[in-house]
DNA sequence: TAAATTTATTTTCCTTTGTATTTAATGTAA
DNA sequence: TTACATTAAATACAAAGGAAAATAAATTTA
């Protein structure tokens, strides 16, 4: 199968057109597999991608500024996210002592025990895209940074 | 830019993983731009998707359920989405008479001639992926192409 | 220091989603 | 025909998301 039976249907009016409808499509697809991954666990995608992030400080805290930051979709509310992970119990939140208004997040065992039952399926989920190779991996990255580089010369 | 500044701080497992990560912030990015091409027509993304759906129809009346069919995302509720149609006036909605359980769906002169004033401001846009070139843009089709076909030999 | 401004987070409001259930009409089989 | 299953659409309800306002602490400025 090319770009889906759905997609087929639509004759494009241009290549770009087909590439714009392909970069949405192909994006969703992946996030939705990713959700089902992450539906047994409990966990949506981004409080997956918060857990992660706060994995990624090694048992350091962090302020919820600090993860808004480092998360792709900016949008997102931490603070609400960080409520999930709290009701999970699968971190912990303290006044930051260095700044009142702040708040400090630490991912807890049980977060990290999660996160890493999480990953051994993720990891294996993610082996079926190495047998492309890792040339055509990177010609996938080159061409989509390509891609979104086209607006930066606005 | 290659891939955006935050996603360059991740250093990736593998070049797989990269492209998992760089699909979904491709796609999402291209959806928070046309998101923002189409707030000041008022329309969701998927509203103006019903509605591009409708206009192909050339004045020929839809089923919800052949809506649906249409649609990318076959999750959203098209009887929703066409209820907010409806609140704009851009469509109308009768009984089907061949079968009163079905509901046709038409695409009023007020709904194309937004969808004009979109389209218009819309393949403006879309004209900067033209400087990519028809043959780069076509190997960005195939290699999407190819990305998600490793799941289907499952 | 007092007042004004900025910063960090939370909360609120409202819309949009995901999912399941309901309602009504049609189709099918005895 | 009645009973049962299927189909089309709408509705209900909880969760998630966007955007702005509220709260509270820190910083700046006069």
């Amino acid at each position: 199968m090319g770009i889906s039976e759905d997609l087929k249907q639509s004759n494009f009016q241009s290549e770009a057109q087909k590439a714009i409808v392909n970069a949405i499509y192909t994006g969703n697809w992946i996030v939705q597999q990713q959700q089902e991954l992450l539906k047994p666990f409990g966990l949506t995608l981004q409080q997956y991608n918060v857990l992660r992030i706060l994995k990624g400080q090694q048992g350091n805290p962090m302020t919820v500024l600090a993860i808004t930051e480092r998360m792709l979709d900016k949008m997102s509310n931490a603070s609400r996210l960080v409520d999930k992970l709290l009701e999970k119990k699968l971190v912990l939140r303290r006044e930051c002592p260095k700044d009142r208004r702040a708040v400090d997040i630490l991912i807890l065992p049980a977060g990290l025990d999660l996160l890493n039952q999480v990953d051994q399926v993720q990891n294996n989920w993610g082996k079926h895209f190495d047998t492309l190779g890792v040339n055509r991996l990177e010609e996938m990255n080159q061409i989509l940074d390509e891609f979104r580089t086209v607006f930066s010369h606005n």
